[in-house]
DNA sequence: TGTACATCAGTGAACGCGCGTTCACTGATGTAC
DNA sequence: TGTACATCAGTGAACGCGCGTTCACTGATGTAC
């Protein structure tokens, strides 16, 4: 039922759509909408939470995935790009209504996203990749490298399918951004 | 007339705004709309040009502004917040309608911020500050850090105005993730 | 095993409403002679 | 200076349409006794 952010595939946003839209979407009759939320806001908080459940299954497997340390970047964004191909519509979905839509939703977008980069610091502390750094520090960088990944996500999906080498030429570029933000936070001195 | 976007001051989308209710806030009938735009899409592409003019106007001040190198992050950050409390709705609109809303506004935004960074690249390379970099570098840098910038006029826009120390916060957050990339492309080596 | 009843997803008709767009119009302002 | 005409922003009635929501309903499935 809620896999009708089928409709938003289409460059639509999620506060544009219809409740009639989505029920046709779903094969059903209006007011059977009303069985499940009582609300299209309702819906779209169902997904955020949903889509924040993968983005934490996300965390999972690149910690799983072990720590060769030089090549950590560009093998996470494989993984990461590779999970953005198989949940395409949850991460389009809350990286496009991350700053549109209705407050509510923003707000909640805002605390999974926060949550996160929660998590993405404690596994850098862990890892003790950027050892010098204070917990405060770390998720500040998070939330930078976070905000990176999702900007980088809707580019990849606003991609025409059939152009491999610019999508190659975008991959190439946001490995280089966060090595940007790496090998400054290596640099940082919290007494600064 | 295109002032209109007032009605998105409240926390609303530019795509879920109707035809009627802008021109009921421009206090003209909706027919009379027709005499300006043939189109909602339309209305929003002036905005986008109106703003990529606006924000050229921002990057002249800021040049204009000298550099102290040293201060300069800190100080350029106080030129951008003056500059979104200034011109609060237009950077709104921009920033938030960077993903959401129809891939024709998209694609125009897209098209405005990559200029805006291309400009921001020259400068960088006029004053010399990170001499070591390739135009293609500076490019990608540029790209982070407006990409940031955005991000961060969002976050201060949804503020609640009377939370002048979360205000403080935000700032410094922004600054330190802004230094952090500095930093990051000081070190950075092109043939990496 | 059989019957009576509760639960609940989905149905279909109906409502009042705001929407985008058309049309022929008004009336103020600027321009040509 | 005066008159005739063009331009053009704004008007107001009207259209057909999709919308969100209400209501009383159906009929399949699960549960109690």
């Amino acid at each position: 039922m809620e896999a009708a952010l089928r409709l938003m595939s289409a460059g639509r946003s999620y506060t544009s759509l219809s409740l009639r839209e989505i029920t046709r979407a779903a094969g059903v009759v209006p007011t059977s909408f009303y069985r499940h939320f009582s609300d299209v806001d309702e819906l779209a908080l169902a997904l955020v939470e949903e889509t924040g459940l993968t983005l934490r299954r996300l965390l999972r497997e690149a910690r799983r995935a072990g720590v060769p340390p030089i090549r950590i970047i560009a093998h996470s964004v494989q993984i990461y790009r590779q999970f953005v191909r198989e949940h395409r519509l949850h991460i389009l979905f809350m990286a496009s209504e991350r700053w549109g839509g209705s407050p509510l939703i923003r707000r909640s977008i805002r605390y999974e996203t926060q949550h996160f980069a929660t998590e993405m610091a404690q596994d850098l502390r862990e890892l003790s990749l950027l050892p010098g750094l204070s917990m405060g520090t770390l998720q500040m960088v998070c939330g930078l490298v976070v905000n990176t990944m999702l900007n980088a996500a809707s580019d990849f999906i606003d991609l025409p399918a059939d152009q491999p080498q610019v999508e190659e030429e975008l991959t190439e570029n946001f490995v280089r951004q966060l090595r940007v933000i790496f090998l400054g936070a290596a640099q940082w001195k919290d007494n600064a």
